[in-house]
DNA sequence: TTTGACATACGATAAGCGTCGTAGTATTGT
DNA sequence: ACAATACTACGACGCTTATCGTATGTCAAA
């Protein structure tokens, strides 16, 4: 069998927040991609312009070229990219033990007292509806 | 008052490979680090010892070279690197909520039934432990 | 119909990363 | 003493990222 899941390479920073703007708003012009960038950070209009036409190459976004002024929308899900990177992160950073990286989460000041009962709520959850995963 | 942390960059995946090296066995020579690293990928020697040259000029790691053979051992703690990693992941990738990385972690397949209990344990220490802190 | 606003395409550049080869110097074994 | 061995320094290369300028095409308004 043929490969079924041509795999979009990691996204890089820069991409990350452009796919951040369509994930947010659908389908963009370039234009319209630039202008939010533009709150934040400042660039110019071809810069925006030639990210998202090297995105295009590396299919992580599509590009309707019906009209005039291009339209782009995501081709990668933003939970599927998430899930992509944060596991590299794992694998190179924690050693491959996401135990060991939630950790660190937890350990660091950036989870708050009420995020804590959420997240145990979240894993009564998980523990109830999962019965036999496969363990580490 | 002036800079009070120099504040390391942030170490590249190669980097951290290294790094790993020399957080499980302390300090070490270009050789017994090149010797470790060939166990999983193989390389020239000269590449370690270039990398660990930039890393020193980083200040990554730290050399001591009283010897003939310099000794390197690493200048950046182990989980001041992975939450200085985490963090900047949780802002690019999750829009600054650590919550939502928790539940992306949670979600995937990489945490067993065994670790999620292990997970709850935790977060009632924390729970505990730390009263007043700052929510998000 | 000419001109100006707006699009895309694309080449160029600078910086960073990972990799290696080569040169030069010191150490050691025969 | 000298050849083989081991070590560091350093330049170079190919690749990717991020950024921009310029060329060129299109369309509508004056």
């Amino acid at each position: 069998m043929n490969s079924p899941m041509p795999k979009t390479p990691r996204p890089t920073d820069a991409e990350i927040e452009i796919l951040h703007v369509l994930w947010d708003r659908g389908a963009l012009t370039v234009r319209q991609v630039h202008e939010h960038l533009s709150r934040t950070k400042q660039s110019q209009y071809t810069t925006t312009l030639k990210q998202l036409q090297v995105m295009t190459e590396k299919g992580l976004v599509v590009r309707d070229e019906s009209e005039r002024s291009h339209v782009y929308r995501a081709a990668v899900a933003r939970d599927r990219v998430q899930r992509q990177i944060t596991t590299h992160l794992i694998d190179r950073v924690f050693g491959g033990s996401a135990r060991g990286m939630l950790m660190q989460v937890l350990g660091s000041q950036k989870v708050s007292k009420k995020e804590l009962g959420e997240l145990r709520d979240m894993i009564d959850e998980f523990e109830k509806g999962q019965k036999g995963q496969r363990g580490k």
